[in-house]
DNA sequence: ATGACGGTGTGGCACCGA
């Protein structure tokens, strides 16, 4: 079983390189994070004619979410019960595979843009929100993915400047903290559970020749439970979609389960 | 210190992302 992300950063823009890419790597599940498009606008028939089922939390312009995948997507939870929140950042959904079911959490987690501003304090409320709702789900759920764009670089080496950025948004304390506040809840980076290239990222920005100079954090993580974590045969970012015309600032990351 | 690039909206630029 594969089960991939992906910030697409517009689905209106980037659906000819998801249908591409399904196509060459038909996973089971694809998760899409920045749609910036609206319920009305997001093309169910064109993934339906792909193979793909497809879950959405939709908001104009910013934001918004989606799980796609092969098989039925059932109990789907939208944002984080209890936590009101304007923005479409999170898409939960549970998907069958032969060895049994797997709970997925699909999420666009908040950017921050920069310590000491309100978005960045509501960075820090969604993340110890999205925190307490996780253990709820692991409970109910024991295998179970928690995955998307985390905007958190969660090590120095996941950053290609962890020294001159030190502190700035993605880097900081608090934000790593976070990060491995999900892991104390028996998560696991399954990027990590494997040898990986040295400066591999999954963010490029689209200025200043960024993927060209490969000047990029790993921000966008697929974690497992322990339950899934013994299944995991490979993790990787893959990088040819960066290469593409028209490229989301993104490269997809996919799981494989053994 | 700033902006660089790219997407969206009802625009003639501003806002946002990371």
């Amino acid at each position: 079983m594969q089960i991939a992300t992906w910030n697409v950063n517009s689905l209106s823009v980037r659906l000819p390189q998801v249908l591409d890419w399904l196509t060459q790597n038909p996973v089971d599940v694809l998760c899409l994070q920045e749609l910036k498009l609206t319920e009305d606008k997001f093309p169910f028939a064109a993934l339906q004619a792909a193979g793909y089922e497809a879950v959405a939390l939709c908001q104009k312009t910013y934001n918004g979410v989606a799980i796609l995948a092969r098989s039925p997507l059932d109990a789907v939870v939208r944002n984080i019960p209890g936590f009101e929140d304007e923005q479409a950042r999170v898409i939960a959904a549970t998907v069958l595979s032969g060895a049994g079911p797997v709970r997925i959490i699909n999420g666009y987690f908040v950017n921050g843009q920069a310590p000491g501003t309100d978005k960045f304090a509501y960075k820090l409320r969604w993340l110890a929100a999205l925190h307490d709702w996780v253990r709820t789900e692991l409970a109910a759920h024991p295998r179970l993915v928690v995955l998307g764009d985390f905007n958190v670089a969660p090590e120095d080496r996941d950053s290609y400047d962890p020294v001159g950025l030190a502190d700035t948004i993605h880097h900081t304390r608090e934000e790593r903290a976070h990060f491995q506040a999900l892991l104390g809840l028996g998560l696991t980076d399954a990027y990590r559970l494997f040898e990986q290239p040295e400066k591999s990222y999954s963010w490029w920005d689209y200025r200043m020749l960024g993927f060209q100079k490969n000047r990029g954090l790993r921000i966008d993580h697929i974690l497992v439970s322990e339950a899934l974590r013994a299944t995991v045969t490979a993790c990787v970012v893959d990088r040819a979609p960066r290469k593409n015309p028209q490229p989301s600032d993104h490269a997809p990351v996919v799981l494989t389960l053994g």
